[in-house]
DNA sequence: CGGCCGTTGTTAATTATTTGACAAATCATT
DNA sequence: AATGATTTGTCAAATAATTAACAACGGCCG
């Protein structure tokens, strides 16, 4: 095991989790990976070598344990190890996250949000607590939390990067229309682009 | 020109339109693919490969106009021709976008939203007036929206995704945690994937 | 308990994508 | 107008990712 994982093999991950996960509810025992590259749109042998950086968890001639897989693949992702998480900046986007998504079961704890404004600072949504941004400092250095949310206004979203980043912030999962550059600091940033996205789409139609 | 376009390119192309548009509000009026590759965080030689699948936008010894390569870029993804779009689900993850997003700055004009909720119906949320789900048929089958964003529970998406494929939708901007196979169906699914995503960086946190 | 069938793990071939290199074109300067 | 400094477009090389192929293994049935 443990051969070199690629960057295409990680973004499939979470997605093998989740059909996996189906399968498990739909009571579903065990699958080959020729009828999970059906059900998934993959090839089956996409599948036999994404599963295998990491171990072998098939059987010949039986194929994979539904439950036994979802697990390692969680285990893999580290959804189990309930990573701290704060969010910056309480707005509609916040505020829908905060509400509607479930950050357990993506391997994190919300801990505290933060902003500015009087209208958010001081009352909790969705069971997270917001505090005003000035406690920044001193409740990451006491806390720990290894990622942050961003979800502020544009502008200002270079500097919080920078600023968690010094803090010592590990991920940092980017809602703002910009690319963070943070050269140096070992901080991992993840884009969630909606913009990007809906123009690819309108490629697409267009084509 | 109009060489083979990879899916790889493709995504690419908003990042450069994001980072042309930025340059041309900084007043910068001519950039050459060096400069705007240590800008973007990619290599010089990829960027130069990319725009030429469409033609030859650059000029030796000068480099590249900016305006007219984001002019270009903007027709190429098509967001200049203004389709229309439709929302399905205006919870808070539909509104979110209602108030926050700009649809017209991706290309889209997004005309009417859909719900079952009689606290959403005949209501207008960030200018965009909401209608019952039962007229969907009607609206879509007379003002032929190229494009529906699917903001709804994640149980009906599948159904909902098939009713819209069978309306002649082209698009479908799929926020719920599904994969929709539309076999067949001339239909392009672009999914944001809020899950995967802070699950790949859960990953990455700890790698 | 032996042979066939199904299915994996793994290696090799193929395809896709990125990077490197450089001739040809243009600009800037004198 | 000639020279040197830039910078593109493009082709070739290198790298990465996907698909195909198959030997080896274990389950299953008679």
């Amino acid at each position: 095991m443990d051969k070199k994982v690629s960057i295409a093999v990680v973004r499939r991950l979470p997605k093998y989790y989740r059909h996996l996960d189906e399968l498990s509810s739909e009571g579903v025992a065990r699958i080959s990976s020729g009828s999970l590259a059906v059900r998934m749109g993959l090839t089956a042998s996409q599948i036999r070598q994404d599963l295998n950086c990491f171990g072998g968890f098939g059987q010949q001639g039986y194929g994979y344990n539904v439950e036994r897989l979802r697990d390692e693949i969680a285990s893999i992702l580290g959804l189990d190890r309930r990573a701290k998480a704060i969010m910056i900046g309480v707005g509609r986007i916040g505020k829908a996250l905060l509400y509607n998504f479930d950050f357990r079961l993506c391997g994190f704890e919300l801990v505290r949000a933060f902003d500015v404004s009087p209208d958010s600072v001081g009352r909790s949504f969705g069971g997270v607590m917001t505090a005003h941004i000035g406690e920044l400092e001193e409740f990451v250095l006491s806390e720990r939390p290894q990622c942050a949310v961003l979800t502020l206004p544009r502008e200002n979203a270079a500097t919080m990067a920078s600023r968690l980043a010094f803090l010592g912030v590990k991920g940092i999962w980017n809602f703002t229309n910009v690319d963070l550059h943070l050269d140096g600091a070992a901080v991992w940033v993840e884009n969630v682009h909606f913009a990007d996205s809906l123009m690819t789409l309108c490629y697409r139609i267009n084509e």
